[in-house]
RNA sequence: GGGAGCAUAGCUCAGCUGGGAGAGCAUCUGCCUUACAAGCAGAGGGUCAUAGGUUCGAGCCCUAUUGUUCCCACCA
């Protein structure tokens, strides 16, 4: 079995074949087995207009590596992927690419744009999948889910329709977001805060009754066409005269109405403020309080309204179909057709030549913008769906209050909770094609709504035929939301959906837990009447090296697939495990990337090893008979491993887990029992050279399976080489721990030689002895019988050409070193300066002194010991007992040196 | 304005329920020792932000302070 490798693991001769392989087992594919535990999660799903970015990559490196341990671990589980039909994203880059060629989405129409819309989507729409399989990924893709597909569109309506015989879901003229640039509305949690120049103007009104001039403050002198009162405090000193009366709107000379509200804070400014209802969502609010009429400025497209506008918007309130709320439109006359930012120059121009205009003060304050374009957002009443969110939110909460949802780490629980607790109704509809169209009809004849799951043949009010869909679709989120059971085939009663729902663990971003996390728990919690996952594990941001956000107008974003084409998807998904802690987020540094990948070659390396060691015909992992010493020691140090990583993976401790893995890999396996068991490979002895080849593959093919999760590829790939029983690591039995493969003896043996030959190398390094240079050492302990049996590790590793082991030596003039269990004497004498070899060995007893000093310290408090646990103080009596045995050894060797 | 995180070696970060501080990279020294120079053997480097407190014992728990990042919020 002698095979010929490279000496550098080349991860492009493995990854895409080893995936393939893979796909053709069928070993992804979830079989809805009965008798098993399940486990499943369900993928977040990414954009179709997505290309595969760093956060991708951790967030589904993370969710296979629970997904992997949990198949190993007998689980029946299922990792269901799809993707996002993003409308807004899509939908704008679709728009673009037509606005090359030319066209408009009117030019097309609905059904043209639709069309051209599922083209994209075929087009691209699996480009980001194909990037998930390089990353390794193991979805079932049999069951891949699209949130515009039919089944999804059915539940989308199901919802709907149910929330509507509800009352939970709503349509009203109520204060939107309005996005002028992608004319659409957008919901609270869409749109982003951000900080802006901007100027305080302070005004001057005239009071009509009183002639006497009233100053008020906005940041939005724009709106002011819109105003339809200035708003006092009733309890307003300073105002108390002027209840009831009105004052004089600038520029257009139009009388409105002084009223009191609670709204206007008397500490504010003047404590007085402008309302316009129909532009701000607290002066609509004022506006209800006070049945002032909505009188709305601005058109949809961001310009200001003009005769047209207010012809259309007359005809509809003179036709009775106008529903409550509906606003008034101004023919904003020569401002008509301005931008918002053009008509803000143009009437602080004309409020200025009036005088109207007292006092500008500059300040910078947060302006609203759209987290698509960035563009500022508008408030605007207007017509929109809306779902009434306190009663679904209540639910929710109680059940992550219960616990029936852990977030991991628990923390974001208050974060979930804040939001939940403040939410407002959500506005769902959106003014785009791209998407699920509201199942809302309206009756020509009788302006009746009929909702329905599928197109209603009739008006449910009165009868008739003469029916026109809603044209608007729904937020992207409303069909996300429903996304953990809308994929198992909820509504209807599927086998999967009974096998595998409730889901249990979701992996997402702490960015869209509010979008998201929180829509999915109170939907799943309506529709299903459970929640949808047990936990949800947070993770952070994956940021660049100076920990900026990756981004595309920063041009910082590194690209995964590159990282994966020059160093592999292991080494990538092993940088992302790597020290990565739930919550927090991380910078993704070049240097941690080629670590990753020299670990991977380590592995490769050891495995090399192995291999050219092997017979022909080695048989499978099994433990042999008549282990040594050190066989068992690496057994004992790998089922405490195995131990450690059940541990941190049951507590979502990944980067611990896989820290772990490196520390057992590299420094124990490979530093020391590769090199110990070298002694055996190369001797003469049989037997002794089986039971080494055993060991070593026994405990390389079972870290294998260890390591499995979080480097998918190279471990199969080894593993494959390797002795093996069954057809991939994949499928392969999860280690457990053994408390048979417990050896404390040995290992504690095994330790004591270890510490002397370190000790021996540190002291050779400090007098720069090369390794060529051999001498024999003199082993003066109590533990004899170890230290012969260990004596040929000491030559293979510290440089002994001969070892003598007894109780004492006298050994004139060489050096020492001294473990807590040895002393060991180095006859180099040609090269110790005598006087240097006295001032180390007395900074050395200087240094265990202190150290005694400290244990007892401890010991002779007799709070420490009355109080500390007895496993603490045992072990501090064992750390006095070995530092005691050291000073003896050191002072003897000092006295000797005199 | 409310809430949360972070502050640990030169850099990037781990540190699980409190028991004498770790890794990778970087630096320095010596090694091509027949798995690996993407390697081996060693070394140096930390008042764990500051000040109090709880405790036999604090990087870890509590309080305050400073710096920093993020989330939420209608401030005209």
């Amino acid at each position: 079995m002698k095979k010929e490798l490279a000496k550098q693991y080349d991860p492009k001769n493995v990854e895409d074949r080893i995936y393939k392989t893979w796909l053709d087992g069928k070993y992804f594919h979830a079989k809805c087995e009965e008798g098993k535990p399940t486990y499943t999660i369900v993928i977040p799903p990414p954009n179709i207009t997505g290309q595969l970015h760093m956060g991708h990559a951790l967030d589904n490196t993370l969710q296979d590596i629970l997904i992997r341990w949990k198949r190993m671990s007998g689980y029946d589980t299922l990792w269901l992927p799809g993707t996002d039909h993003a409308s807004i994203a899509t939908e704008a880059k679709i728009v673009e690419k037509m606005r090359e060629e030319g066209i408009t989405k009117e030019d097309l129409g609905r059904d043209g744009f639709l069309e051209r819309a599922w083209e994209w989507k075929r087009q691209y729409g699996g480009r980001i999948v194909e990037q998930l399989k390089k990353l390794g990924s193991s979805c079932d893709w049999d069951r891949e889910r699209f949130t515009l597909d039919e089944g999804c569109n059915k539940a989308v309506n199901t919802v709907f329709k149910r929330l509507y015989d509800k009352d939970l879901i709503y349509r009203g003229n109520r204060m939107v977001n309005w996005c002028p640039c992608c004319n659409t509305s957008i919901s609270d949690a869409e749109v982003e805060y951000e900080e802006k120049d901007g100027n305080f103007w302070h005004l001057l009104y005239t009071v009509k009754e009183t002639g006497e001039k009233l100053e008020l403050a906005t940041t939005r002198p724009e709106t002011m066409l819109g105003d339809t009162a200035v708003a006092i405090n009733a309890e307003d000193e300073r105002y108390k005269h002027l209840h009831g009366c009105h004052v004089i709107l600038p520029l257009l000379n139009k009388e409105i109405p002084i009223v009191c509200d609670e709204h206007a804070d008397m500490t504010k400014g003047t404590g007085v403020v402008k309302i316009t209802p129909a532009h701000d969502p607290n002066d609509f609010e004022v506006g209800q309080r006070n049945n002032l009429p909505i009188v709305r400025t601005f058109t949809y497209d961001g310009h200001l309204t003009g005769a047209e506008d207010k012809r259309i918007a007359d005809e509809l309130i003179a036709s009775g179909r106008a529903s409550e709320n509906e606003p008034e439109v101004l023919d904003c006359g020569k401002y008509a057709g301005m931008t918002t930012m053009e008509v803000r120059k143009a009437i602080l121009a004309d409020l200025e030549a009036g005088g109207y205009i007292k006092e500008i003060e500059p300040l910078k304050h947060e302006v609203g913008t759209c987290y698509r374009c960035h563009n500022t957002i508008e408030p605007m009443v207007s017509k929109q769906w809306f779902v009434r969110m306190v009663p679904l939110a209540k639910p929710a909460i109680e059940a992550v209050e219960k616990g029936e949802t852990k977030f991991i780490p628990e923390r974001f629980t208050k974060n979930y909770l804040n939001w939940m607790n403040n939410t407002r109704d959500w506005c769902v509809s959106r003014q785009l094609w791209w998407g699920h169209r509201i199942p809302a009809w309206y009756c020509e004849d009788c302006g009746g709504v009929t909702v329905d799951v599928n197109a209603p043949e009739k008006c449910c009010k009165c009868g008739s035929a003469n029916l026109t869909q809603d044209e608007d679709t729904l937020d992207t989120w409303f069909s996300s939301a429903l996304w953990p059971f809308s994929t198992l085939g909820w509504p209807e009663k599927t086998k999967d959906l009974e096998h595998y729902y409730p889901t249990n663990t979701l992996v997402t971003g702490y960015d869209i837990i509010g979008f998201w996390v929180s829509r999915m728990i109170f939907s799943a919690l309506e529709y299903t009447g459970q929640v949808p996952f047990d936990s949800v594990l947070i993770h952070g941001l994956v940021r660049d090296a100076q920990g900026r956000k990756m981004s595309k107008s920063l041009g910082n974003g590194i690209d995964p697939l590159e990282i994966i084409d020059q160093y592999g998807a292991d080494a990538l998904r092993f940088s992302l495990a790597t020290g990565n802690s739930p919550g927090n987020d991380m910078r993704f540094l070049p240097e941690k990337i080629e670590a990753s990948r020299n670990f991977a070659n380590k592995l490769w390396n050891a495995n090399r090893f192995i291999l050219m060691n092997l017979d022909e015909d080695e048989p499978a992992p099994h433990i042999p008979e008549n282990l040594a010493t050190e066989d068992k020691w690496i057994l004992s140090r790998f089922n405490s491993l195995v131990k450690a990583v059940q541990n941190s993976l049951e507590n979502y401790e990944l980067g611990i887990a896989v820290q772990n893995l490196y520390d057992f890999i590299w420094d124990v396996f490979c530093d020391w029992y590769i090199e110990i068991a070298k002694i055996r490979l190369n001797g003469d002895d049989e037997e002794g050279k089986k039971t080494a080849r055993a060991v070593l593959v026994y405990v390389m093919s079972n870290t294998l399976k260890l390591l499995h999760p979080f480097m998918p590829f190279i471990t199969e790939e080894i593993w494959l080489a390797l002795p093996h029983d069954g057809e991939s690591i994949m499928i392969s039995e999860w280690c457990k721990y053994d408390e048979a493969l417990n050896f404390p003896a040995e290992e504690a043996a095994m330790e004591r030689i270890m510490s002397a030959i370190k000790a021996v190398r540190n002291r050779r390094a400090e007098m720069n002895v090369p390794p060529s240079k051999k001498a024999k050492l003199y082993i003066a302990t109590k533990y004899i019988d170890e230290f012969t049996n260990g004596s040929v590790f000491m030559n293979r590793l510290a440089s002994a050409s001969d070892v003598e082991v007894g109780a004492e030596f006298e050994i004139e003039g060489s050096v020492s070193v001294i473990t807590e269990s040895a002393k060991i004497f180095i006859p180099l004498n040609e090269l110790v300066d005598f006087e240097a070899e006295r001032a180390r060995l007395q900074k050395e007893l200087d240094a265990a002194k202190k150290d005694l000093q400290f244990v007892e310290n401890k010991l002779n408090n007799p709070g420490f010991v009355a109080k500390a646990p007895e496993k603490v103080i045992a072990q501090e009596r064992e750390k006095q007992a070995k530092y005691l045995a050291k000073i003896t050894m050191l002072e003897e060797s000092l006295e000797k040196l005199k």
